[in-house]
DNA sequence: GCCGTTTTCGGCCCGACTGTTTTCAGTCG
């Protein structure tokens, strides 16, 4: 089993062990320990190999010994006995709006329900507002959240967020009431997927923003209603939003809080109590006991005071994931992140010369006026016959196209330029256009776009392509599309391991259906040395915008400008491209 | 199940909201 799969298995380990009623800290230790894994930079196999796992924040004897069967075997008796233990269909009982593991226990123990079908028929009989516990309003609850849940996916993109909270963000910002206001939760942390939308609004007139909010064309149902806080349904994907109002002396405190991540905010909360101190969403307190003192208040405006006060640097919401940022914060090595303005073009798109919609003259005009240094050209290869891919007499005449309108922008005494490419196909013994046509190109990405079954065979193929000294980079290197397919079956990390020994530099795809490479493995390809291309792969005008979508991933990944090949001026572009091909 | 410049046992982050309760349990973030 690779990390991802043990993680998996941990995380079903820990809500197994919920819905058995077990410890909430024990299930919180599996749980943290698979998202340990998830982020983890080093190669599992290698960790277990060394019998370093107990180096792991998490990991103790009894975690270390299920991972190393886990990796070993791929099976673990103690998780299949669990399983047997437990109907299969509490686990999607969990995923319903308000049913947790008790809940979901004393249905299944009361009324033998193990599945949303037959959670659905108790609450149409009736049985269930008969439980103790449960009443008729659960029971109503419990049906609409299984019709919701039935109509909308509870996992949204960033982009479809972020689509969504602009105009309420910009409603709250235009009430009177509202004394400042944000975006905060895996939103601000820029998670390539999110569950819900935050919002924090500060001001001394709750009631009215909270019925202002609740009240918002575009709100379709209204999930909770309280004194500082409201839940809502949007229209459109279904995203849940939540508002919280607190007085703007907290404000700075309640924005850190709920932009979390949780596991970051456990460890700010440590370091509080490590100092004496108490943390909360009202503010940082000099107190040992839970409290909301006004005079016990470090006075904290920002969260810049607040991290100082817990002797850190900021940490960029990016970066509030445990993953890291906290020795670096203390020793002051926090990286200064890329800026989405840093970025001077993007080094693999297309055109109506594949399957792009807009031609490479709109292209290279909607470029320039976007203060563009350079676009690359990168269309298809002649495998991708789906796609229209272009073979060599159809490319050669590409070239000239470019040709004549770099031409054309040099009369003009116009800087922008375009750059000749192609994204080739990784073929099974090869790629799709020889060497001598490559050489001919100024950037070439290469893209595995229809993979093996085999996680060796695919990993080969992808080692192979960055061995030839002609491709630049490798593009959306995993193939995922979030929410519709998972990634190939890579090794990525050999992968990484063979493009820091080639000087090959891998892509961050910049589509919000892709964002490969993934944040988590930045920090490990960086270690090798590694170089990142933040490319839009547009296939239309309109995806230009996703610079600024990649940009925060790279973020996210701890990469700053100098890790970023395509916030290189024109010149130094085209001689690190030069470079990169003479080895 | 993890962890330890007070501890190898006894803690483990903490508050809001809801519904079903007459004071709180469960869920959520």
């Amino acid at each position: 089993m690779d990390k991802d799969q043990v993680a998996a298995a941990l995380g079903e380990i820990g809500t197994l062990l919920e819905l058995k009623g077990e410890n909430p800290f024990k299930t919180r230790a599996y749980h943290n320990a698979a998202r340990m894994l998830e982020g983890l930079a080093e190669p599992l196999g290698l960790l277990v190999a060394e019998k370093r796992l107990g180096e792991l924040k998490g990991i103790g004897d009894a975690l270390q010994e299920k991972i190393t069967i886990l990796v070993g075997t791929g099976r673990l008796p103690y998780l299949d006995d669990l399983r047997a233990s437990v109907p299969p269909g509490l686990l999607e009982l969990l995923q319903i709006q308000g049913l947790g593991p008790k809940k979901a226990r004393k249905l299944h123990e009361e009324l033998g329900v193990d599945s949303l079908a037959s959670l659905e028929a108790a609450c149409k009989d009736g049985r269930v507002a008969a439980l103790e516990g449960f009443g008729d309003k659960s029971q109503a609850r419990l049906l609409e959240a299984i019709a919701f849940k039935r109509q909308f996916a509870s996992r949204h993109r960033l982009v479809d967020a972020l689509t969504a909270a602009e105009p309420i963000l910009e409603a709250l910002r235009g009430h009177p009431g509202v004394v400042r206001c944000g975006t905060a939760g895996s939103l601000r942390r820029w998670k390539e997927v999110i569950g819900d939308i935050d919002f924090v609004v500060s001001s001394k007139r709750p009631g009215e923003v909270l019925d202002f909010f609740v009240g918002l064309p575009g709100v379709r149902s209204v999930l909770a209603r309280g004194e500082t806080k409201a839940s809502v349904i949007l229209d459109g994907e279904g995203i849940q939003a939540d508002l919280r109002v607190v007085d703007d002396a907290e404000f700075a405190t309640a924005l850190a809080y709920f932009t979390g991540s949780k596991e970051h905010n456990i460890a700010m909360r440590q370091r509080a109590i490590a100092r004496g101190l108490r943390l909360n969403e009202y503010g940082l307190f000099r107190a040992t006991e839970e409290t909301r003192d006004p005079a016990l208040r470090v006075d904290c405006p920002t969260e810049e005071a607040l991290y100082e006060k817990l002797g850190l640097d900021y940490v960029p919401p990016e970066l509030r994931e445990d993953h890291g940022e906290f020795v670096a914060a203390e020793k002051h090595a926090l990286p200064r992140l890329l800026e989405w303005t840093d970025l001077r073009g993007s080094l693999h798109n297309h055109s109506t010369w594949s399957d792009g919609r807009n031609s490479i003259a709109d292209v290279a005009a909607h470029a320039i006026e976007q203060g563009l240094a350079y676009w690359a050209m990168t269309d298809h290869s002649r495998a991708s016959f789906q796609a229209n891919g272009l073979d060599w007499g159809r490319l050669r005449l590409q070239l000239e196209e470019i040709a004549d309108l770099n031409k054309r922008f040099e009369d003009e005494e116009t800087d922008f330029r375009l750059l000749t490419g192609s994204e080739v196909d990784i073929l099974k013994d090869g790629l799709d256009f020889p060497d001598d046509v490559l050489a001919q190109l100024d950037v070439v990405v290469a893209s595995l776009h229809v993979p093996s079954g085999e996680e060796a065979e695919n990993t080969r193929r992808l080692i192979a392509a960055a061995e030839n000294p002609n491709v630049h980079m490798l593009g959306h290197l995993t193939g995922r599309l979030l929410l519709e397919r998972d990634a190939y079956k890579v090794n990525v990390q050999a992968v990484i391991d063979a493009c820091g020994a080639t000087g090959t530099w891998i892509e961050l795809n910049a589509n919000p259906y892709r964002f490969d490479l993934d944040w988590r493995q930045w920090q490990y390809a960086l270690s090798r040395g590694v170089k990142c291309v933040v490319n839009c792969d547009a296939h239309r005008l309109e995806h230009f915008g996703f610079l600024r979508l990649g940009a925060g991933l790279a973020r996210k990944g701890w990469l700053t400008k100098s890790d970023v090949m395509n916030t290189l001026p024109l010149e130094k572009l085209r001689a690190a491209l030069a470079k990169k091909r003479r080895g």
